[in-house]
DNA sequence: TGACAATCAGCACGGTCGTTCTATTCTATC
DNA sequence: GATAGAATAGAACGACCGTGCTGATTGTCA
């Protein structure tokens, strides 16, 4: 790797952490530069603008997203083991240090059309739709039953990501992480075959 | 009212508007300044600080929060019908222009301790129970079985509240409403007495 | 109606923002 | 090891930020 890369990625790793915790548009240069130890036009210099810096943060963060999250899950068994191991990485991936940076950056974006928001919407629309083949792939596996509606299911699991990130990190609930798995629980218990049901 | 609590009360109504779409500390004086026809400082005299600013927004969109969802849900007859006015009107809440207030609010305070964060994690948590309150009624009033815990209903109806939004307002997904609709009478048929549910 | 306080405009301050330009240092290649 | 090109630093820019200070204007009430 080239040296400009390198520092580019360094940048890019510690630009995540940041605007993990101070959104995606509260990031400002000078700030990052000082937390990399670079000079102010010399990490400018890198991205161009602040727009681009904004796109390449959001690309690191899915890369992340992607390694922590997407591939472990599914390495998982198809079926019930990989729709759980996908809500299990979510919540973990939710409780570090500053909350999912998608949830808070989706919230800054929804407004303010442009190529960073466009990069935002289509990683998450790429995990809805893990989510959803997830689900399709219990039905064929018969672990969900025939007419469980695999997209419906998505929503309902995404919503509950997004209930327990706001009740666990916003209002401080002690008990999000148990009312979040009971919700779970509880909504696969309308998807899965009898034979597989908890009750 | 005195000219200083009118004019107050215009600068307010307007920052509402606005940080509904710009967020909470993206409002700056100078642009709200200029949207009420003020000076900058004219207007900075009436707050004293932009943190108290924004804790007067807050108010103001709770305010305006309780008038539009909470009071004329809770009108509604107890039990099931208010349970779903809640939703319902949060829904319509939720799609006005620049989405819920504080949907927006609270992802980008959640790591900002201080007075602003304080009073909208109070709104939050007021509605949270007024949801839970309103299943504790249906309970009472044999609506709901007697097994079901209100704290995990509100839990998962609050959470299919902010999946509709991001569906809809971040995603534009079409389908958003229908998804969310079915999403709530799917959590509605869990609760309800046999006698009540749909199917 | 007159006096006093509330209300608001004008201006300026220090600071940070994103961005540009120029100059210097480093790195990789012949 | 010389040299071209990439990588970075430094200084400066205009714009906007929140915040004070000073008067002028306005509204309120005895």
């Amino acid at each position: 790797m080239a040296k400009g890369e390198e520092t580019r990625q360094a940048i890019l790793a510690r630009a995540f952490e940041l605007s993990t915790v101070v959104g995606v548009s509260g990031l400002s240069i000078g700030r990052l530069a000082e937390a990399t130890g670079l000079s102010k036009s010399g990490l400018f210099a890198h991205f161009g603008s602040k727009e681009a810096l904004e796109v390449a943060v959001i690309g690191e963060a899915t890369r992340q997203f992607v390694q922590d999250v997407m591939v472990p899950a599914l390495r998982e068994p198809r079926g019930l083991p990989r729709v759980r191991a996908m809500f299990d990485r979510w919540l973990a991936w939710g409780s570090r240090p500053g909350g999912c940076f998608f949830v808070g950056a989706s919230a800054e974006l929804d407004d303010r059309p442009g190529p960073p928001r466009d990069a935002l919407v289509q990683t998450s629309k790429d995990w809805i739709d893990q989510l959803t083949k997830a689900a399709q792939i219990a039905v064929r596996e018969d672990h969900f039953r025939a007419d469980v509606d695999a997209a419906q299911f998505a929503f309902e699991e995404y919503s509950f990501m997004l209930g327990t990130h706001t009740f666990h990190r916003f209002m401080r609930e002690p008990d999000a992480l148990e009312r979040s798995h009971r919700a779970f629980e509880r909504l696969l218990d309308t998807a899965l075959v009898p034979a597989l049901q908890s009750r």
